[in-house]
Order: structure tokens, then sequence, then C-alpha cells
DNA sequence: CCGCAAAATCGTAGCGCTACGATTCCGGGA
DNA sequence: TCCCGGAATCGTAGCGCTACGATTTTGCGG
């Protein structure tokens, strides 16, 4: 038989006017897989003809098309695929700059998705993701919904979690311990002399790694033998919840004298209510927050917190999802970056 | 001449593992174009086809992949390319978040990438970009280098520029008028009594948009007869900063009664600083902010300021992309979301 | 000058999907 | 029962690039 469809009238397909790379190729006198070569690996082309390429994508305004690359490609993908639950949150902002900063470095672009906290839209935005066949994928917190974890795993791509640490982790992880967070702050402030210390919180059930902090106050105020008392809120964090919570406390336990906030947010909002009661900070009320954020090392007194390093996070995550894309096994999958107790006026 | 390379041993090529379409259509027992045709359109498959289609789907774990897609399509990229000066900036990140929601809705992904300010970073992101050929491309503000501006142009990319309203544009322009702000304060405290009004600001050199609030301010002054006093540093925004340009404000002209300040930390600054001073605010001295961050509702006293509408700048940035990705042309090309000057305990 | 291995370059088969013309199916007059 | 037109499907040519074996140049010792 025939050839089934021989009819020489070519389909007609919106031939895309762009720049390819065969017409670099075909004005520096070249084929496209020299020119294709030349672009990964410049050392493999000789100089003169590096030359006319460099001149021709020059002169054309040639612009590489990463739809074709990657589909030619599959590996070597250059998008990173980062979902976090919110970037009006400073922490993953901070984590989200650094990583874009070091992964354009490296001319890897990233994809960003934010799920609210809703392990539902989190899978959803994975599920988009994988679709770009991302070089790594990185996910917040250690917490997913199954359809997650599975969709994760089964395809090949390399995972980071970040901003937490724990067992079984899916591959990669970047964080650090939360409840030990809680504990230095809370031993800080018994060591700073606060008889009754207790912890202010927001949004416990959905922010995991606030309720770790919250756990982890609690546990050491116990081992020390000291009472733990607590407020805690499920709306998000803010100044006036601070304010709110810290109201309630004082109703319930007047002899409160130190408070761990679960970020600096609720600590601005208890240093403020203090002010407006009157209540001498540090002398009567202790105060340590969490974040170290703009506003903390400028209030009056300044804010004695802790400071989680999110860009520290963001140049790891990048540092790893660089070796993966690279195809370079990292030895190390956990890393811990650790915490630094910022001790300022408040306690 | 018989086919130059005729030996039947196929190419070895890392053949994906992966779920491809045809995979589906196999399973589902009908053409690849069939299932293409049920993703993107799916009433025009028969009811019987399209729930087989789904079956398989499911069952495999189908997940298509949008760079074969993007190949094909060339026309329907669902990615939508965003470019802020940083994320760290509270003002970027609401709308960067918002208008990721909103992409999303659509299916739709975004692409982040911010350049501290620097058009020649800005530069090298488009560049970036555009190799993904996004379904829109969306800049920060009106000022663009020659090679952004050409490349944006070049392309057939729908450009949206944001943040900032004035002559000019590449194509498409959300957001308001930042010298209209300014003289809203400026008026907003003349109107409150204040005799001797100046304005504070940082980095304006970079921060276009500061600087024209700050022109607005001196504007709206000089208008009215006024003196027009400004301390300004080079560095960015802060606290610290807010209260030492106050300091230095106070010590060339004590009579200054009503400060403007180009952002709400700044404002903060200044309200600490009159704490600690002992200035009596609102009565010895006035003070408005911009932005309306998390904090200025919670200050003692609540913080006065302009309320930038930056969600619904994102909103607005994500019906445009979504209509020039539908083809869809709008008639309005420039969107101006004004603002709201939110009168609260300092002014 | 020749021969040969190493260095450069080339040619082409896909990567997975969509567009679009071609083909088949189906239901209701005539 | 046959015919016909619209509704459903199908088949296949690319989209632009990279991988990789094949081919051509180059450089140099003999």
């Amino acid at each position: 038989m025939a050839s089934p469809t021989d009819k020489s009238a070519p389909r007609l397909r919106r031939k895309t006017d762009s720049v390819t790379m065969q017409d670099v190729a075909r004005l520096a006198g070249c084929a496209t897989s020299t020119v294709s070569l030349f672009l990964r690996k410049p050392d493999l082309v000789k100089g003169k003809t590096g030359a006319k390429i460099t001149a021709a994508i020059e002169r054309l305004g040639y612009v590489p098309n990463m739809m074709a690359g990657g589909l030619a490609a599959a590996a070597a993908t250059r998008v990173v695929s980062l979902i976090v639950p919110s970037l009006r949150n400073a922490f993953f902002a901070a984590t989200a700059d650094a990583l874009q900063a070091a992964l354009a470095q490296a001319g890897v672009q990233l994809l960003l998705g934010h799920n609210e906290y809703d392990p539902a839209r989190e899978e959803a935005l994975v599920r988009a993701s994988l679709a770009w066949s991302p070089a790594a994928l990185v996910l917040t917190g250690l917490e997913h919904s199954r359809g997650t974890r599975q969709m994760a795993l089964s395809r090949g791509t390399p995972v980071i979690e970040m901003w937490e640490l724990g067992a079984n982790p899916l591959d990669m992880l970047v964080g650090f311990d939360h409840r030990a967070v809680g504990a230095a702050a809370a031993r800080h402030l018994r060591a700073a002399g606060c008889k009754n210390v207790a912890f202010i919180g927001a949004r416990l059930q959905e922010d995991r790694r606030a309720a770790q902090r919250g756990s982890g106050v609690i546990a050491a105020l116990q081992q020390e033998g000291a009472s733990a008392r607590q407020a805690i809120a499920p709306q998000p964090a803010s100044v006036a919840l601070g304010e709110a919570l810290l109201g309630e406390l004082l109703e319930r336990d007047p002899k409160i004298d130190g408070v761990v906030c679960s970020n600096d947010w609720i600590a601005l909002g208890v240093l403020f209510e203090c002010q407006k009661r009157g209540i001498a900070v540090p002398e009567r009320l202790k105060i340590i927050g969490f974040g170290d954020l703009p506003f903390a090392a400028a209030t009056y007194p300044a804010l004695s917190t802790i400071r989680p390093p999110g860009e520290r996070i963001g140049q790891e995550v990048a540092r790893l999802a660089l070796a993966a894309l690279n195809g370079e096994t990292v030895a190390q999958k956990t890393v811990d970056v650790g915490f630094e107790l910022v001790r300022r006026g408040t306690s």
C-alpha cells in the first residue's frame, strides 16, 4: 500500500515567526547541533566557531526555547518548583527570595505556588508543578497528603522539604528543630528569673511548626518542674491577637511574668498591650518572640527573639536542588541549619 | 541513493518511563488526539468516551507534560512570569500571593523572579523568562532598561506593568498614582492642623514610587504655600532609619509638627522615636505612613496610613493575564486601582 | 608526506503533545 | 432501506531542541 497521505500539499501550521536555533545555525554557518552543543558546553566547540555562533545569537536576538529543550532533554529541566504556605509570611518570603537569587545565578527558574496551609491545595499545586517536570520540588514542612507523597515519590523528581526537622522525610530536608526553639526560649526566660512562664500561640492546628515550638516550651517548663500556662487562638498570628491573648492570660493568672510568643507579631502585640496597661517590660514581664522580623530590633524596649535562618534555608535548598539537577548525589540528605537566640531589651 | 541510516537498530534513547497520553489512550481504547481533545474541550467528546478517558487517567495517575503541550501549541502556554523588586517587601509579596492564587484557579503557573531594584538583573530575568514563552510577562514599575523594553516588545508576549501609573506603558498597566498618594497625605496632615509638614523617605533613587510619593508631598505643600521640609537617606527603609531621620529632622527644625513617611516601617520608627523623646503623638506631632502593614492598626496610638491595594493589583493583573491567554483583547489597557487613606490615632 | 588518533562537527531520530484535515459513526427523513 | 449531514473520532505532521553515533578536520610523529 502506498503511503496513506502523500498529497504533497504541506500542512499549514502557524509557523511561529520566532528566531530558532536553526536560524542561528544558518547564520553562523554550522549545524544546529553545534549551536546546541556550544550553548551547553562551550569548551567542546572551537573558539572560531563559537565566536560566529555568539555573533549570530547576538544579531538575531535569539532566546532558546526551554519548552523544546526540556522536552528533548527530559532530565535537565531548568526549573525548580517551590510550594510555601503563604508568601505574605515574611519567613517564607525570605526563603523564596534567597532561593530564587541562588537559582537565578545558575540560570534556573523558580515556579512558585502557595497553599494557605491547605494540604488539598498543596496536592493540586504539586500536580500542576510536576507537569513541568521540575529539576526539584521544594515543599514546606513534613506533613503532606497521601496523594502528595505518592506523586512526589513515584516520579523520579528530587524532593526537598524545608523549615522543619523530623522523621521520615520524603527525601532531602533542610530546617531546624522547632521544639528546641521553644525549649530554648522557655529556658532563657527561666534563666532570666521568670517564675511563671506562659506560651502564646496562634493558628496551631494549621501551623505545625508553631505548635512544635509551643510543645517545646511546655516540655521544657515541665522538665524544670515549673508550671506551664498557655493561651492559644485559631486565627492567624497578628499584633491584635497578641494584645488580646495577653489580656486573657493575665485575667486567668495575674502572676505571669514571662511570655514566649509563637512569633514576633504576637510578641509585638504583647509589648503594646503592656504599654497600654502600664506593665513594665522587662522588669515586671519578660517577652521573647520568634522570627526576628524587621521591627524586632527597633521596638522600645527592643524585642528579644529567636532568629530562624530563613535565607540560609533558601541557600541550602538551592544547593541541594542544583546538585540534584547536575545529577550529583549529596551525602548529607538532611541539613540542620540551627537557630539563634537574640537577647534584647524585653528579657 | 538508499536511505542513509537504515540499519534497523533503533536508537537507544533513554525512553522515559513516565505515563504519557499515549498510555491513557491505549487504556481508554481511543486515539491520543481524542484524549487531548477531551482534556482541552470536554464537551466535544461523547460522555461515554470521556468517562473511559477519565478512568484511564485516574488509574494511571497521568499528569500531562506541559513542555510537550507548550511546544506543540506555542500559543497557550499556561505560565505567567512575574518579576518584582523584592519578595521581602510586603507589598509585592501580597501582590504575588494574590496573583498566584488567581492564576492557580485557572490552572496557570507562576514563574517568579526578583531583581533587587536592579534594571540589569531585571533584563536577565526577562530574558530567562521569555525562554518559557509565558502567556504574559508581569513587570513592576514603568522604568526598564532598553534591552528589557525591546525584548518584551519584539516578541508577541503580552506585557503587564504594575504598581505605578504613568505615561508610555509598554502595554497593559495596573496601578495607582503615587504622587497623588503623597499629596493626599500632605493635605490630610494640613487639614488636621499641621503648620510644618515634612517628608521622610528612604532609598528614593532606587524606589521610584517612594520618590513619586515624596514629590507629591512637596508639590501639595508648595501649592498650599506651606514650607516643605524633607529628610531622606539612601539605605532601605527600616524602623531604625525612621528613628534616625526624625532625629535629624527635629535637629534642623524643632517646629516640625507633621511627618509624612515613605512607608510604614519608617513611620513606626518615627513613632518609637517620639515615645523615646516623650513627644506626644498626635498632639505635638502627627504621623502618616504608607502601606497599612500588619502592625499599623495595632500600634499605640494606631498609625494613620495610606493603604495601597496590593492584592487588588494581583487580582487585576491576573484578570488581564488570563484574558491575554485566552486571546481576548481588553478594552481598558490601564487600570487605576486607587488607594485609601486610613485615618487612625497618629493624625 | 602519510597515517592515525583526537578533536570538531554534523545528521537525524525522537521527546509528548496539539492542530487540523480526513474518516467513521449515527440518526432521521425520503 | 438508502442517503445525507452533523457529531465523534482518528492519524499524522510538526513544535524546537538535545542525544548520540557517524563523519570530517586537525595536528603531529615517523
